[in-house]
DNA sequence: GATTCGATGTTGCATATACAACACACGGAG
DNA sequence: CTCCGTGTGTTGTATATGCAACATCGAATC
C-alpha cells in the first residue's frame, strides 16, 4: 500500500501552483489597487485613503475601532491612516465627549476631495471591471458585501 | 432640466459605499491573507514568502524580474522579500553566469520549509475557501488564471 | 471607595508593496 | 572600438498592514 505522505516536491509544488487561493487574490489586489491607486495619483490620495473618507463621511463621527471591526482592519492600522490623513486636513480626529475614545469626523477640506475625486474613481472602477470580467466582479461584490455585513472581532 | 453633475455628498458616499470594487477586494485580501498567515506562523514563514517559494520552485533557476511579471508586483517588491528568504536559507541568489542578471533557485533548507508547510497551507486553503463560499473560491480561482495566464509589463 | 477587568488607543517592530531615481552591464549602431 | 539604449537590479521614500506589548480610561465588582 502506497503511503499517501512521502509527497515528492514536484507534487506539492504543483498543488500549491494550482489551487493556491492566497497567491491568487493577492495578486488581483494588487492589480485592483494599482488601477485605483493610478487613476487617484493626481489627486494626491490614495484608495485606501478614499474608501476610509467614504466610510467615516457615511457612519457619522465614528471611532478608529468602530472602523477596523466594519473593514476586517487591526485597529493600529486605521489608527495610524487617520492621522496621516488628519495631517493632510481631510478629517477630524477628536477625543469623544466622554472617555478615552476618539471621533472621526471629515472635513469640508476632505469632503471636497470626495467630490473632485468621484470621476476618477469612476474611471478606475470601469477599467477595475473590465479587468475582473463582469462575472468576476459581480462575485468579489458579493464577496464583499458578505465580509461587509458581519463585522470582525477585536 | 437638473444637471447631472451636482451630486450631493450623500449620493456620492452611497454610490461609492455600495459599489466600489477596490474596498471589497482589498479587504478580502486582508482576511485571507490573515488566514494563511496564522497557519503558517508556527513555520515563521508568510503566505507570501511561501508562494515565492514555491514560484521558484516550480520555475528552475528565475530571475526576480521574470517573477515580477508572473505575479503582476513590482521588482523591488521581489528582490527585497528573496533578499529576506535568503538571509534566513531558504532561497539561493546568485548572479547569472554572464550579465547583471540575477537567478533564484531554492535551498535544501527551503524545500523542506515547503514540505513542512504543506499541512498547514492545506487547513488554511480550506479555512479560506469556507470564507469565500465554494461559488466565491471557484470565482477568485478563475481570475487568478486569467491575470497568471498573461504576464505584466515592466 | 478601591480594585479589577475590558475596551480603546499607541508604539515598536517586521513585512509587503509601489514609484522614482539611480547604477550597471550587454549588445547593437557608428 | 566607442557610444548609446534597453533590460535588470538597487536604494530612498512612503503607505498599508499586522502583532505584541503597553498605557489609559470607564465600568463592574466587592
Amino acid at each position: 500500500m502506497p503511503s499517501s505522505k512521502p509527497k515528492t516536491m514536484d507534487q506539492i509544488v504543483s498543488r500549491i501552483t494550482t489551487e493556491c487561493l492566497a497567491v491568487r487574490i493577492r495578486m488581483i489586489n494588487r492589480t485592483i489597487t494599482a488601477i485605483y491607486d493610478h487613476a487617484l495619483r493626481p489627486l494626491g490620495v490614495t484608495v485606501g485613503q478614499l474608501n476610509l473618507l467614504v466610510v467615516v463621511a457615511h457612519h457619522g463621527p465614528v471611532s478608529p475601532n468602530e472602523i477596523a471591526r466594519r473593514l476586517h482592519m487591526e485597529k493600529s492600522t486605521v489608527s495610524r491612516s487617520a492621522a496621516r490623513m488628519s495631517d493632510n486636513g481631510w478629517l477630524n480626529v477628536e477625543p469623544a465627549p466622554s472617555g478615552h475614545k476618539q471621533l472621526l469626523t471629515t472635513s469640508a477640506k476632505g469632503e471636497a476631495l470626495l467630490g473632485r475625486s468621484l470621476p476618477a474613481w469612476d474611471k478606475a472602477q470601469t477599467r477595475a471591471r473590465a479587468a475582473l470580467s463582469p462575472a468576476g466582479a459581480s462575485s468579489i461584490h458579493q464577496i464583499g458585501n458578505a465580509l461587509l455585513s458581519r463585522r470582525g472581532p477585536q
